[in-house]
RNA sequence: GCGAGCGUGGCGAAACUGGUAGACGCAAGGGACUUAAAAUCCCUCGACUUCGGUCAUGCGGGUUCGACCCCCGCCGCUCGCACCA
């Protein structure tokens, strides 16, 4: 018998699949049901390494296996190909990002192509490509057009080194991730695509994700968006008004019902009332200065201090008439609301804080249950449920009553309306990079911004980095063009466009890839959505979100029709490893490190220096931590099937997995295990009746839970029933002819989505015609499952006691008489009582005893 | 601080709607085969045990004939958000 050989039979079967374009999409009408399996595309940093690997294998069990059950699968992949590693590889290389960016592809195609994954690479592209581009820039200007882009001056973090504006992820406490500059707050004009319009829709369409998108991230999105409804009202001025606000003090607040209980009001230190001031006032300029330094981090706005400035400005109390003072405070956001609020130092902690800094009155307004008129407030504000008091028209109220009276009143006065506001603010899409999307816009004098004539507008090659900053903006020519309505002199926007505006709509454009419009409606309105979506739950808010955000602005846009666009998501754990330190704090990788086990003690050793290393913590796979596995070398030593296998087969998928060389061995004596089964089958032997009747039995139980396992997303599960199945099957020496066949058939298509290219190579051997891609999945048919006698466990309250073989579908009646009459039982029970005899049939009988 | 998830052998984990806790794999121990090793195969593998059993799913309660699963209260770990009015 021969033991199978990974290393020949995988790049047979791969040049096989290859031959007959096995993986080509189905085009036209088949008749059969489509689905659309999607694993979220790299970023082409030159190395598939072992995350991607799992999730693209997740990806392409769910691809065959659907494939096998009938549908008709598009499964394709391509590349997420703008972004800063490029430009950082030009400026330490010399390269040009675009041929760094081409040659890490085609290194990575090649390793992907190495793990037998079915994908269709004829629908493959690249961001970077301007057939791509061209086609965003396209949609870009529709929806400029529409209103759903525009420009406005914002505060954004500004790296003086390398000149550039930094997302708020790229600045480490406080410094430029690469350049270790202070990062600078810094107001610069900067476009916005208009998200915001769609947060109502963005939170409702989660509802309908129920189910097929993990709760995690659907929590994780509508936190995001930061639904709040309250009221958004005026304080009039008492006194001079300000001229930056001449109709009063506009603040917004969720507390209505504590409208009485205000002290003080205050505004952010970058509000338009306080800037005016600053300009007038030297102590104020001073105060909102510091504020302005104070640091972003964590650390920094926990141990923060409250601090204010008090204006002089004063308002009046909508409903009492008193006079309240404005403040500019350190803790308010010019970004949320209004920027402004009125204090209520009893229910609110931040404003309580400060409050007692300044000596401002703290005025209860909620008392809980019980407690009386009296009821104050030390140093934690109160803001559990209760009745309102000391609040006139309010006083008894419950709070949200309360909340509903005081909007009422507002409303009725004209100084406010009740309003619902968001935490999720316009998507800044401009960075001021050369390795990115254009923005197509051109800056005419007289016009204005226009959207550029002549599409797509692409990136000029002839480059430098030599000097920071942004290379097209010191283009010598590239940036002069005629306007495209006055054909005046103008010049082009230098911005690109954030790389998630890449991977915002690269699903849809899968369709139909070579569409002469962004999105093929006929292709889209065919495979869209998204069936089943896989990738990693760092994405959770970003990506999952802007893509959301761009099928609805493209639906309303009509340029497609599907706003939900991924109707199933999955997000997958980790793939991380055991650490080895020297004593000198070096990492040492895998590779060069050997491990022995003594009884149970485990200790390490590298190899190169025969130096004795410390097993570190397990975690997620990092070059700095040098624990990293390359698919490639797992393909080599044991192939791709066992190394398939493995990613899928020790920890539930959302789950992180680690990776052992042990593990790699035993699902690679499984590939073996399953070979020689199907080797050593002789269709001459016809077996033993018995024998045969009980494998089918087995054989169908198989089928159940390893499908089952599959559409459930419990892959571990299914390939553990698959280790099982093989011991089955081997286990039944006496099983021959048709019933040993089709176990093994079944086996095979069964394993088939995990190690395709054993199953190809089984099929073949076991006499199948054609390619085992092509044959149904097997079908579970309960009857042949089903056993004749079913083992009850028997409990005595509760707690398992014996068990007793009986008929499979007895009334519990019956077993009920069986039971009591068992010897054993009878013995057990000398002496005391049954009060009671549950059976839940062909499960388990309990006697209730005592 | 707010929100979510998790906690089961030496390890990764299973147990579907409450119904035989630990499937499957790794590691470990023993054995067969071999001149030897590798590979392969077989057996053992939660704890305690007077070998009849008894106790075991982070801890303490509760509901139930029956709880890893449901409820209440703790403890620990992980993740997300974080001065959001």
């Amino acid at each position: 018998m021969a033991r199978y050989e990974p290393k020949t039979a995988e790049p047979r079967q791969q040049a096989r699949w290859a031959a007959a374009e096995a993986f080509r999409t189905p085009e036209g009408e088949t008749g059969r049901p489509k689905y659309y399996v999607l694993e979220m595309f790299p970023y082409p940093s030159g190395n598939i390494h072992m995350g991607h690997a799992r999730n693209y294998v997740m990806g392409d069990v769910v691809a065959r296996s659907k494939r096998a059950q009938g549908f008709d699968v598009l499964h394709p992949m391509g590349w997420d190909a703008f972004g800063l590693p490029a430009e950082n590889a030009a400026i330490e290389r010399g390269i040009h990002p675009g041929d760094w960016t081409w040659s890490n592809i085609a290194a990575m195609r090649d390793q992907l192509k190495l793990l037998g994954l079915s994908l269709d690479w004829s629908r493959e592209f690249a961001t970077c490509d301007p057939a791509y581009y061209g086609q965003q820039q396209a949609w870009f200007l529709e929806l400029f057009r529409r209103g759903l882009v525009y420009r406005k001056d914002s505060i954004v973090n500004w790296d003086p080194v390398d000149n550039t504006v930094l997302a708020n992820e790229q600045v480490v406490d406080g410094r430029g991730w690469r350049s270790g500059a202070i990062v600078e707050k810094r107001k610069l004009n900067q476009w916005f695509l208009r998200i915001t319009d769609y947060a109502d829709d963005l939170i409702e369409g989660l509802k309908e994700l129920e189910g097929r998108w993990p709760d995690k991230v659907r929590l994780m999105q509508e936190n995001w968006i930061g639904r709040s409804k309250g009221l958004q009202m005026t304080w009039r001025w008492s006194g001079a008004a300000p001229e930056a606000a001449p109709d009063g003090l506009e603040i917004y607040t969720t507390r209505p019902d504590t409208l009485f209980g205000a002290s003080f009001m205050g505004i952010a230190p970058d509000h338009p009332i306080a800037r005016a001031l600053a300009e007038r006032d030297p102590a104020a300029a001073a105060f909102i200065a510091e504020c302005r330094k104070g640091g972003s981090t964590q650390a920094e706005i926990e141990q923060a201090e409250k601090v204010g400035y008090d204006t002089g400005l004063k308002v009046v109390h909508p409903f009492d008439g008193r006079e309240v003072s404005v403040w500019i405070a350190n803790f308010i956001l010019s970004e949320y609301g209004t920027g402004a609020i009125f204090g209520c130092p009893a229910h609110d902690q931040r404003d309580l804080d400060f409050a007692r800094k300044y000596g401002l009155p703290v005025i209860p307004v909620v008392r809980p249950d019980g407690a009386g008129d009296d009821f104050g407030v030390a140093d934690e504000a109160y803001t559990g449920p209760g009745l309102i008091f000391g609040s006139d028209f309010l006083d008894g109220m419950e709070i949200e009553a309360a909340k509903a009276e005081a909007i009422r009143r507002i409303e009725a006065a004209g100084q406010g309306l009740g309003a619902t506001i968001y935490r999720l603010r316009d998507w800044g899409v401009s960075r001021q990079r050369y390795w990115g999307c254009p923005i197509p816009i051109v800056h005419c004098p007289s016009c204005g911004p226009v959207p550029a004539a002549d599409l797509p507008v692409e990136l000029p090659k002839d480059v430098t980095f030599d000097t920071p900053g942004n290379p097209l903006d010191r283009h010598p020519t590239w940036k002069h063009v005629k306007c495209p309505s006055c054909h005046e002199d103008a010049t082009r926007e230098t911005d690109t466009l954030d790389t998630f505006v890449d991977s915002s709509w690269y699903f849809a454009r899968f369709a139909d890839p070579t569409a002469a419009e962004p999105i093929s409606k006929a292709a889209a309105d065919k495979w869209l959505p998204v069936d089943q979506y896989i990738g990693g739950v760092e994405h959770a808010v970003l990506h999952l979100l802007y893509a959301r955000f761009v099928s609805r602005a493209l639906s309303d846009a009509g340029l497609m029709n599907v706003r939900e666009p991924f109707a199933g998501l999955f997000t997958q754990g980790m793939v991380v490893h055991e650490t080895y330190r020297r004593a000198d704090g070096g990492w040492v990788e895998p590779t060069d490190v050997e491990l022995s086990n003594d009884g149970g003690k485990r200790s390490a050793r590298q190899l190169s220096t025969s130096e004795t290393l410390t097993i570190g913590d397990i975690e997620k796979m990092s070059k700095s931590k040098k624990n990293v596995v390359a698919p490639q070398e797992i393909v080599e030593t044991y192939g791709v099937d066992a190394g398939r296998l493995f990613v899928l087969s020790d920890s539930p998928p959302e789950r992180d997995v680690q990776w052992t060389p042990g593990g790699v061995e035993g699902a690679s004596r499984f590939v073996q295990r399953v070979w020689a089964e199907v080797d050593g089958f002789d269709p001459g032997v016809a077996g033993d009746e018995q024998a045969n009747a009980s494998l089918v039995r087995e054989t169908h139980k198989a089928i159940k839970a390893v499908s089952e396992g599959i559409t459930g997303f419990r892959f571990n599960s299914a390939i553990a029933k698959l280790y099982a199945f093989v011991a089955t099957v081997r286990d039944h020496a006496k099983a021959g002819g048709e019933a040993k066949h089709r176990a093994l058939s079944a086996l095979l298509r069964l394993v088939a989505p995990f190690t395709p290219h054993l199953a190809e190579e089984g099929w073949t051997r076991l006499g199948e015609a054609g390619m085992i891609l092509d044959a149904p999945w097997p079908v579970y048919d309960p009857a042949l499952a089903a056993d004749d006698e079913v083992t009850l466990p028997i409990q005595v309250n509760g707690k398992r006691r014996g068990e007793i073989r009986v008929a499979r579908g007895l009334e519990p009646a019956e077993v009920e008489a069986i039971v009591m009459a068992d010897a054993e039982v009878q013995a057990r029970l000398e002496g005391q009582t049954v009060r009671k005899i549950v059976v839940v049939k062909d499960r388990i009988v309990n006697l209730v005893v005592g």
